[in-house]
DNA sequence: CATGAATGAGCTTTCATTCAT
DNA sequence: CATGAATGAAAGCTCATTCAT
């Protein structure tokens, strides 16, 4: 895969749409081509393939996602349990901005992992830094340990993208804010009574 | 797509194993044909093509789904949150023997397109026992009050699923019972320490 | 092909419009049934195949033109020529009852004239009389001998059904009488002055 | 349909033979590649299909007659029915050496969804021209003068055409210039004796 | 008699991919 | 660099036809 210019890159944002909404395998490169405006050819020129140009679409957001993730987890002086409600706020923040984009990253979550860039992405984005942050909360007090924290971390992936999916891509959207107070009330509670 | 007899529905069974093992479109139609023993021809004759196979497989899957949670919402003597620990072992039981099917339903979540036909039916299998549940939870205190309902079963749903795509279809799968409580852990006790 | 029920018969009519308009061989066996309310294997039940089906129509359509050009030539005491005139407004009369059968001969017209039946139909119907008329007309002196006698009939044939064709069938269409008259001007009279 | 290169269009004169050996639904799509050298994905990178294939040969057909008539008509020092003589040559002569595309015209004719495109070309390469010529030889007293010169044209062109399709088609042609003489026998002297 | 169900055989169509310019 | 043109390879899909009931 060739370096990208910039302003492919930013006419690739118009097939993210066509990822979300026939899947991977319903969209042809043709459709990308004519939905982007950059030639079929050309697109062979910089990607292998669609994959490659879904991978490129998502390691895009996943950037986005990690880099709002750092800040979040890097907030000095605040509880890891803080932390992580800044970290499913962002996550929401992100999704709400790209709904396409994560869109088309969840309908092909079951390829996606096993993309290995992809799923390298997702892990350095989002279960890395999540995982480090429920370790520091068992630490610190603020989290409970948990007994297998991939597992742990996938649930709160998917407690947020689902919700996220369901309630920002909806047609009366909640907006993030409102997400976050409805996911937070779920998995930072928990569903048993104190 | 004409009623489908009952000796077809049950070959075609043997078809959601093929589309769990390479995916939607690596299956061809002649696949499930010599896979199920169903002449091609007779296939098109029921159905209007592959997604309408993997339609009727998923409506199938959700049936199960929905027979599964009704059994577990209905048990009698249990508090609601025991019989919401079996709806949730129930949902990961049937994707973990169905994946296939069940990353197509997650790939259509997201899809606009597809959400009419599709939706009705989780609501009905999934969303309404659930929130049904929630609220007896409520009632007889095994079970914490959720300020909005549909968010909370959204959530729920999302940390099975999620949890059960990335770790029942991973490479080195989980079986059901651990996956089972690694999300319970997350969302019956809650991130928070008790 | 057994003999057709008059019930079956009368519904077939129907799919005169879909051979008139789709021609013979874009027209499904399928099409055929759905448009009468015959099923498929009832139609295969009485004839041998879609051929076979428009056969029979065209047969139909061809008794009636024999009949009434059967009695336009033996109209007793008037010249030939004044008979030819009669088989031309009768031809152009059953053309304009049954616009969708003669359509439909008219667009399979290289293929009806190799299907033995239907060829030996029109002969019968429609080429022998004419011939006869014209042979007659040289003796009786109402018409031009003819060197070629069956090339003078089919000239004859196209000239009145083509404009037939255009002219009934068309949005503003001709009465038969007005269709007959312009037909006339160019075969009786001829182009040439006098 | 995209622009179709010269050098393509060269090689599907080729594919016209088949379509006169065969007709349009005997020849299939392969057939046409392996007759013209064009590869099979190539004929549908130009045409949509079969029946723009035709199309596009049926257009090309109409333009030689259209070509062969302009010529006829535009005969210097000779009188309108010399040179409707000439007419009437010309298409007795392309249609004996396209016949299976002029078949294909003629099933067109009473085809409702197909005048539009196919009309324009007729009235352009035969009809305008021949309204013309018959205004012509009335005014230099060669020809007859016509009530309705619309219709005449169309009977003329009738009776060219299906003696054309009968006698050039069939299974002992004629030879075009006996067809013309039999078609002019009717047509110009007409059938009323002088 | 009438027909719903089933299917063999084969063609049409699609599409990712390449390459000369 | 960018791309229009071309195509090999493979599916998807159709349809006439049969047969048990």
């Amino acid at each position: 895969m060739r370096r990208v210019p910039a302003q492919i890159a930013g006419k690739l944002l118009a097939a993210a749409e066509l990822f979300a909404e026939r899947g991977l395998d319903n969209t042809k490169i043709e459709d990308v081509a004519a939905a982007t405006g950059v030639a079929k050819a050309t697109l062979y020129y910089y990607f292998a393939g669609k994959e490659e140009i879904l991978g490129f679409l998502l390691q895009d957001m996943l950037t986005q996602i990690a880099d709002q993730v750092a800040i979040a987890v890097q907030t000095p002086s605040a509880s890891a349990a803080e932390r992580m409600r800044e970290v499913i706020r962002a996550q929401l923040s992100v999704m709400s901005e790209q709904p396409a984009v994560c869109r088309a990253l969840v309908g092909d979550l079951g390829r996606a992992g096993r993309i290995p860039d992809i799923a390298a992405a997702m892990r350095e984005a989002y279960y890395e830094p999540v995982e480090a942050l429920l370790a520091e909360g068992a630490l610190d007090g603020s989290l409970a340990p948990q007994a297998h924290l991939p597992a742990a971390a996938a649930a709160l992936f998917g407690a947020v993208t689902i919700t996220g999916l369901l309630y920002l891509v909806a047609e009366h959207p909640l907006d993030p804010d409102a997400a976050t107070d409805a996911v937070l009330a779920v998995v930072m509670a928990g569903l048993r009574p104190r």
